[in-house]
DNA sequence: CGTTTGACGGTCC
DNA sequence: CGGACCGCCAAAC
C-alpha cells in the first residue's frame, strides 16, 4: 500500500501533543511535501476517516484558525482548542510561540 | 486538457 | 503593519 500524502499528514499530525499546536507550513517542511496547500488538502479529507485526526492542531503561519469553517461545525475548533488550555483570541492564538510545537526539534 | 481553486507562506511595496 | 503578488501542487470543473 503506498503512502500518500495523507498517511504521513495524518501520522504526524496525530503526533502534536494536547494543548500544542504547528502549522501547515512546518509539517509541510518536516514531510518534505513541497507545498502547505497540501496540508489542508489532506486534513480536509481527515474527517471522511475512521482514525480521529486532531486537525484542530495545526493553524496558519499567523496563529489564525484558518481551517475552522472546514469543520462539522465552525466553532468546534476553538472549542477543541479550549479545552486542551489554549487560549483563543478573535479566532488567533494567543500566546502562539508558547504552544507552538515544532516537529523538527521535537520530533525529529 | 486548460483553467480555477484552495485549511499556505514568503516577498515586495 | 497590511495589502498585493507569486510560487507551490493536487483536485475539481
Amino acid at each position: 500500500m503506498g503512502e500518500s500524502y495523507f498517511t504521513r499528514v495524518f501520522e504526524l499530525t496525530s503526533k502534536i501533543p494536547a494543548g500544542r499546536i504547528t502549522t501547515y507550513g512546518s509539517i509541510a517542511d518536516y514531510l518534505a511535501l513541497g507545498s502547505a496547500r497540501m496540508v489542508g488538502w489532506a486534513l480536509n479529507k481527515s474527517f471522511g476517516g475512521e482514525t480521529f485526526v486532531p486537525a484542530h492542531r495545526v493553524v496558519n503561519r499567523k496563529g489564525e484558525l484558518s481551517g475552522r469553517g472546514h469543520f462539522p461545525t465552525p466553532s468546534m475548533m476553538q472549542e477543541l482548542l479550549e479545552q486542551e488550555g489554549v487560549i483563543i483570541d478573535n479566532n488567533k492564538v494567543k500566546d502562539f510561540d508558547k504552544h507552538y510545537w515544532n516537529p523538527s526539534e521535537e520530533l525529529a
